[in-house]
RNA sequence: GGGGGAGUGUCCCGAGUGGCAAAGGGGGCGGACUGUAAAUCCGCUGGCUUACGCCUUCGUAGGUUCGAGUCCUACCUCCCCCA
């Protein structure tokens, strides 16, 4: 299939995720010979990554999986400073206690990929708050500094875009690449790490760190990089009416989760199986031949695969199972989203407006009303006319909830206590 | 230090030079069609309100005016030219 040797580069290659690789015969020689350590950096700019990362962080996993050693790194230290790499403006500067928070529940979702330990195949966690917070600044510019050119730096990508639509780059800013490229020779010290890898906006980035790695004595480094995570139109993927589709459980449910991922376009889902599930090539390739309605199929399985490697197999197949009885069988499924109320607040009558927006289906009464215009909101599967509606006791199934839907697809339960 | 330009609906881009809740896109949401798809078509896309209407919004703070995104002053931020 793939032109390379060694198995590493073999699986990252069948499955699309090379975008570029730097010195390939020779990191592909290296891997077959030798187990190698690699990296990849993630700042720590929210309190979770979300599933456009989730494709470098499989990057780790078959790393580990084809028996080389990864490393996560937790950008504690460049996070401080922010990647303008990608970004039209600058970064809000974020405090250390944030940042601190952020780190907290970002590391816990490599626990679900990655095999950490001591052992010499095991998965390593490192901070570069620990090497960075104490530089002295003058000795940094002296033995780092004198490394860069400005005039080169200013070729790169991340920086020209800046300045060709005019927009501020600071000098806090300017000096992301050169901490990016001080950490890769820095976990090339540490751990012998020879190989860092990212999604494609981080090539500048990564090949800068090979670059002072070679002026600064190490062996030779590499990078490879993945492609971004968008759809086939070219969106980057990931962003929804409610905001990113996040990783952690408590931001974005799994059953919202695996919603996300039974609604990607048909031309997407292959090309999506391979990335982020681990399920073999020749079954995706069976998955591949469907057409027409029957790629729903292959849509079913991707996000019940893509899910249970997150959020666990339980909850993977409990959230298919709650779509198969909502979507497929039209009942109500009791393991739809829940929200629960006050059973007297129903005694006067809870008006439907404000039962959508505890609901969080809705922003707003006035969304509400909208929506009730538009025809998009129902209460037990009936359409809204009335935007003065109220719910009260006798709407209740014999289940006891009152179902709440906006659109076709999104549905809560609301549930009386 | 001097001169010139820019900042618009908190998703983005962008028209607007005295009557503006503010053109037009993109994105998003909803409807129709489907397969929980794509494409297409239609509607919506500041808050409160049954409604008349009220409130908040065009970098920030003042001012002129019956009325200010629009004019004036100061300030903030960014860009360009000169020193």
């Amino acid at each position: 299939m793939s032109a390379y040797k060694s198995e590493l580069l073999d699986v990252l290659a069948s499955r699309g995720f090379i975008h570029q690789v730097s010195e390939p015969e020779a990191l592909d020689a290296l891997a077959r010979s030798s187990k190698i350590t690699a990296y990849i950096g993630f700042d720590c700019t929210a309190p979770s990554l979300h599933i456009g990362n989730l494709m470098v962080i499989m990057l780790l996993y078959w790393l580990q999986q084809t028996g080389h050693r990864p490393i996560a790194l937790m950008g504690g230290g460049t996070t401080r400073v922010g990647d303008p790499s990608g970004k039209d403006e600058t970064r809000r500067i974020l405090t250390d206690q944030i940042i601190n928070e952020n780190l907290r529940g970002i590391r816990a979702v490599f626990a679900k990929f990655l095999k950490f330990g001591e052992g010499p195949g095991d998965a390593v966690m490192a901070n570069n708050a620990d090497w960075l917070n104490s530089l002295n600044y003058i000795d940094f510019l002296r033995d780092v500094g004198r490394h860069f050119s400005i005039n080169r730096m200013l070729s790169f990508d991340s920086v020209k875009t800046r300045l060709d639509r005019e927009q501020e780059l600071s000098f806090l800013e300017f000096n992301y690449m050169i901490l990016q490229a001080y950490d890769f020779v820095e976990l090339n010290k540490r751990y012998g790490c020879v190989l860092q890898m990212g999604a494609s906006d981080q090539w500048g980035n990564i090949v800068s760190g090979i670059d002072l790695g070679r002026r600064m004595g190490t062996p030779q480094l590499y990078a490879l990089t993945c492609p971004l995570l968008t759809t086939s139109s070219g969106a980057k993927m990931g962003k929804t009416a409610a905001g990113a589709v996040w990783l952690n459980a408590d931001m974005v449910s799994p059953y919202d989760y695996w919603q996300y991922l039974r609604n990607t376009d048909d031309a997407d889902v292959v090309r999506l199986l391979k990335l982020l599930t681990v399920m073999p090539l020749d079954e995706i390739g069976r998955l591949a031949a469907l057409k027409g309605q029957d790629i729903n199929e292959a849509k079913k399985i991707l996000a019940t695969e893509a899910t249970a490697m997150i959020h666990g197999r339980a909850a993977a197949d409990a959230a298919a199972e709650t779509a198969r009885r909502t979507f497929e069988e039209g009942a109500l499924a009791q393991t739809l989203p829940t929200i629960e109320i006050a059973r007297t607040e129903l005694d006067p009558g809870l008006s439907v407006l404000a039962a959508f927006v505890k609901a969080g289906l809705v922003t707003s009464n006035g969304d509400a009303r909208r929506q009730i215009k538009g025809g998009g909101i129902r209460v037990n599967d009936v359409a809204v006319t009335d935007e003065k509606m109220a719910l009260t006791q006798s709407q209740l199934t014999p289940e006891g909830v009152i179902k709440l839907s906006l659109g076709r697809k999104r549905h809560v339960l609301l549930k009386p206590v």
